[in-house]
DNA sequence: CGGCTATGTGATCAAATAATCACATATACA
DNA sequence: TGTATATGTGATTATTTGATCACATAGCCG
């Protein structure tokens, strides 16, 4: 019955968690989680941004469920909340491969027409 | 040599085709072009969404690399540029079935808590 | 206790994003 | 040629997002 407005908190989710996910430094940080969990220094130093900015952007990936982060003493530690996570990283990644390699053939046609 | 500028931009270019799927809108789009091309107005009726809005939200997915088009007569019919991002759904529907498992897991503890 | 380190957060401002309206363009067809 | 239909786009405005700084909190260790 309600089956269309289920639909419409369905899609506001997905949109969420991509929202999360949409962001360079964000994506950086779920790279660099993939060989586990780290604390927030850590992961700041290696990407490359300021504590308190990676605590806001982890932050957000915690509200929408991307992550989850347990204490240990001083350190908080993050971690990739499920698997499928990295796997939607691997999916966006074959399709960048992909665009890159349609460019190259459209660059190959583009080259064979100033041939003739 | 360049291998850390090399990532900075691949993870600029994750974030960006994120970015395109992040909307309640393109997601409903994204979901509807699974079935198949479809034109913009077929896809405005579908998603019960303003047909300039959606069109402006088509050429953000299309940027991105995440659809395509062709046009037919007087109609543009978009689809799904590859597989893998209908893969990508997937995905994440999977870690929003398990956020919503995780959920009902800990109302069942707290209910137990409750109970002594 | 007092200092030290790691983390989170309020306030602020700049920038990006989204929705809407009006209008322009393009194509089919009488 | 003129009209109707489908689509795209400029301009505008409201909202959201992101970065930064200063500061607060929490746990460790002397």
């Amino acid at each position: 019955m309600a089956a269309r407005n289920d639909k419409q908190v369905f899609y506001r989710k997905l949109a969420q968690v991509y929202k999360g996910m949409a962001h360079p430094v964000r994506v950086a940080v779920l790279d660099y989680l993939r060989d586990g969990e780290q604390c927030v220094c850590d992961i700041a130093r290696h990407v490359g941004s300021e504590r308190s900015n990676v605590s806001r952007h982890l932050a957000v990936m915690v509200a929408c469920g991307v992550l989850e982060s347990r204490k240990e003493g001083l350190r908080v530690l993050y971690r990739i909340r499920a698997h499928c996570v990295a796997e939607s990283l691997d999916c966006i990644t074959r399709l960048i491969a992909q665009q890159a390699r349609d460019q190259v053939k459209l660059l190959g046609q583009v080259g064979l027409e100033e041939r003739s």
